[in-house]
Formats: structure tokens, sequence, C-alpha cells
DNA sequence: CAGGGGCTTCACAGGCAGTTCACACGTGGT
DNA sequence: ACCACGTGTGAACTGCCTGTGAAGCCCCTG
């Protein structure tokens, strides 16, 4: 069980300070992934792998929000999110590893601010704690434009929503994600590895051309024709990019 | 008239050198995820499969730091590490394919800079390589550089873009690797042999005239006239260099 | 447990890019 | 000025890269 704590710059009596997040998992590779996107987008991070730790290391010093995995050894997510959020009003995202798992949450009423199941991209978890942050306390958080618009398409980050025109475009998850990894730096070039990392969490297992697969797919469904693209260009050799030639 | 915008390097008796990493490791594919990441992030690569290589690479030229594996051909990353720590107080990165080996290897006393345990992400291991230069030599590692100017001439390696005067210039892979590869060390000559490896990868095969080809197709895109060039200069008897005389 | 959706992998075809070759031209040395 | 050798160049050849449809697999759903 391991739990990790990520942070954000925030600024406090004049000094920049990280926020720090408290990720809560008992699978050190999940652990691991997410730690590193955090840390890149400029969180700090503690990890803790199980419920006790994860309780130890709240009262040692207060992050300004946890990931908590449900499933968890000693204390479970749930009992947690409960003591956190009623004895330090901690954010709390709960991870799941069932789908219908968050229906069942919602109705017990544990107020959790928001929910994950698995399996997720590292990219959306880090989408979703900046959505809590900034909307409890409404502060700037920096980079993540909650929306990104390339002509008239629009990639909504936090609804997880596509439109063109605006018309919805139905993605799936993996979908969404490579259009939005690549959106968030409209002509930036991405390298197949780089895309798999970011839909899959892990650049070492898998297959380069799955990200064709995905490609021709989302194509088809924001009607691009890969002869004259409209959003999703290949770069021959490289890979492929969103947006300005 | 050269200008450079950012990148990873170091001033050396007054000559700008990107870091070296050298990536010891059997599994191709790792050395290829690692070797990418680390060079979209601004470090020049060199690699090897087993431990001999790297010994003889690291004889010929110390590279600032060593990322090995412990499980390696001929000699394993443990007597490497000694054997590079002992002898060229070279930085060194452990890769162990198991955490609990971790423990023991610390236990061994063996003198690692730092240990990553498989499996793990490449950003993880992008950070720690980072890390661990910065606490060996102190300074500040800045960001990959996101574009060098030489003249109007302006080479975007995020984008894989160049420009001249404002106008994009359309080029193939292996053209724009050519030209920013020369771009990197402006008025610092390449050697066919040397350009053909920051090409294809891999010095030992191909024709070097093939870099003559290439070159002439580059001029050309780039409006160069090899009798009186602007930005890709010949050098009789010895290669090419961009930018000062 | 049957159905469906989504992710992955595979095989094939077409096209673009890389390589090679041969010859013309320029360079530098004698 | 001549010669030898390195370089510029256009065209043919080869090979790799990408787009694509289909099949397999796994997980979730009803």
């Amino acid at each position: 069980m391991v739990g990790i704590i990520v942070t954000l710059r925030r600024l406090e009596a004049g000094v920049v300070v990280n926020r720090t997040v408290l990720v809560v998992d008992d699978n050190a590779k999940i652990v691991e992934v997410l730690s590193a996107y955090l840390k890149s987008e400029g969180f700090d991070v503690r990890t803790a792998a199980d419920g006790p730790s994860a309780v130890a290391s709240v009262a040692e010093q207060r992050p300004d929000i946890a990931l908590l995995d449900i499933m968890l050894p000693g204390i479970d997510g749930i009992e947690l999110t409960r003591r956190f959020q009623r004895e330090h009003d901690l954010p709390i995202i709960l991870v799941t590893a069932k789908t219908e798992e968050i229906d069942r949450l919602i109705g017990l009423e544990i107020g959790a601010d928001d929910y994950v199941s698995k399996p997720f991209s590292p990219r959306e978890v880090v989408a979703r704690v900046k959505a809590v942050l900034r909307r409890v306390d409404g502060s700037h958080i920096p980079d993540a434009p909650s929306a990104i618009e390339v002509g008239d398409m629009r990639i909504d980050n936090e609804r997880r929503e596509v439109t063109i025109a605006g018309e919805v475009v139905e993605l799936t998850r993996t979908e969404f994600e490579l259009l939005a990894t690549m959106a968030s730096h409209p002509g930036r070039v991405y390298g197949r590895l780089q895309l798999l990392e970011a839909v899959s969490g892990d650049a070492f297992e898998g297959y380069e051309r799955t990200i064709d697969a995905h490609v021709k797919n989302l194509r088809k469904k924001i009607g691009d024709d890969p002869r004259n693209p409209r959003y999703v260009r290949t770069v021959f050799g490289v890979g492929y990019k969103v947006g300005t030639d």
C-alpha cells in the first residue's frame, strides 16, 4: 500500500508553495506513475501504501488534497474519506476498481469531491486533481485551461467532452486522452511512445501501432481525412500532432 | 549570426556542450524508449547492450552519467558500477528488476547515486537523471531546448518545424534531424559518419555519401546555394557545419 | 451467459522517403 | 596548369511508414 502527496503552487504569506497531493494506493506501480505525472505538473507528492500510513501522513502535515484507493490495507478508502473530511476538511478523490461502485458510493453519500474508476490515465487523474483544487478554493491553478479550442473543435477537459461546431462528438476514453494530450500543446509533435504512455501510463508495454488504430478511429469520429487533415496531422516517421502546420 | 534560445547545456572551457547519458541495457526496447525520452529532453545519448561494450564506450569518451541495468551480459551492472566509479568517478543510476533488490544493493553499499526499479516510467527516469546531475555538480539543468535560431532561420524541436523569416519550410524527418543536429552546436564541424549516426541511430551501416544527398535536398528546401551558403556550409574533406564561419 | 463495446494486434496495400549510383563539377595540391 | 579526389546532382531503386479492415480478447452489461 502506497500513498502519494502532490502539490501545485499556491501563494502563502507571499511565498510560493507547491500544492501537496497525498496519493494512497497499495499498488506501487500506480503510485509511481501518478507521482511522476503529478511532479511533472508541479505538485509535491507524498505517498502512503496503507490506511494507517495515510492517517499518520495527514496528521503530520495536511496535504492540499488526497487521492485514495478504496481497497486499502488497514483502513479502507471510504473510512479514510469520512475521517479526513471530518477532521481535516480535506478534498478527496476516490479511486475505485469498478465503475458501478461509484453509483453505490454516491448513494452512500460518502462525500468525496470526485471519483476516478480504473483503468484511468495519469492525465485524467491530474486533470481531476486540478479541477477539484480549483473548485475547492476557486483559485488560479496555473496551466490546465479547462478547455482548448482548435479551429471549430473544442476540447473540454473538465467535462471530458469534445464538440465540433457546437456538435458533441462521442469519444472513448482512449480517443479523448489521445486528442487532449496532443491538443494541450497545439503544433507540438508527439511520438507514438509518448502517446502510448499518455494513454496507458506505460510506454514500455504495448504495440506502437496501436496508436495508429486509435488515431484512425478518432479521425473517423471527428471527420478528419488523413490526406488532408484539419485537426490530427501525421508527421511522417515521427508521430502525430494537432493544429497549426 | 547565431542565437540560441534554450538548451540543456553546460559551459566547458567556453564551449557549449550537451550532457551525455550512457544507457546500458540488453533489452533493445527499453534502450530505445529511454533514448527517445532523454533525447527529447536535450541529452546526448549513447547506448550499449552489454558490459564490455559499456566499458569500451566509457573508455572512449566519458559520459556525464550512466544508466545501468543490473542483469547484463558479460559484466553485470554492479561490477560496472564499481569500476566506473573507481576509474572515472562516473555518476551511476542502477536499474533493477525487483524492488526488493534495491534494499539488498543499498546494504551492499554499491555506491550508485540512485536506483530505479522496473517497471518504471520513462519520465521518472529522466527526472532522476536530472536530479543526480543536479546533485553531482550543483548546477541547475534547464529544460530541453525548444528552439534554436541561426540568422533568420528558426529550428523548433518541439514542433519539428523549421521557419525562415517566418515562412515554414517543409522538411522530411532525416533532413530535420540533420539540420537540428548541426544547429545544436553552431560552428562545430560534423563528419559524415557523425551525421549518419545522428540521423539513423547507427553509424556502421550505410553509405557516407548518403549524407550528401540529404544535404543537397535540405539545401534546396531552405534555399541555400552550395557555392555561397547562408546556413549549411561544406568543410572540404571533413564534413558539414551550420552557422558562423 | 450471451451481447456489445473498446482495446489490441495483425496483415496487406499504397505511398512517401531514404539509399544508392553514375557522372558532372569544383577544390586543393603538385 | 594539371591531376586526383572530394562534392553536387538527378534519377532509379528499395524499403520503411502509414492507413485500413478484420479478427481476437477482455471486461462490463443486461
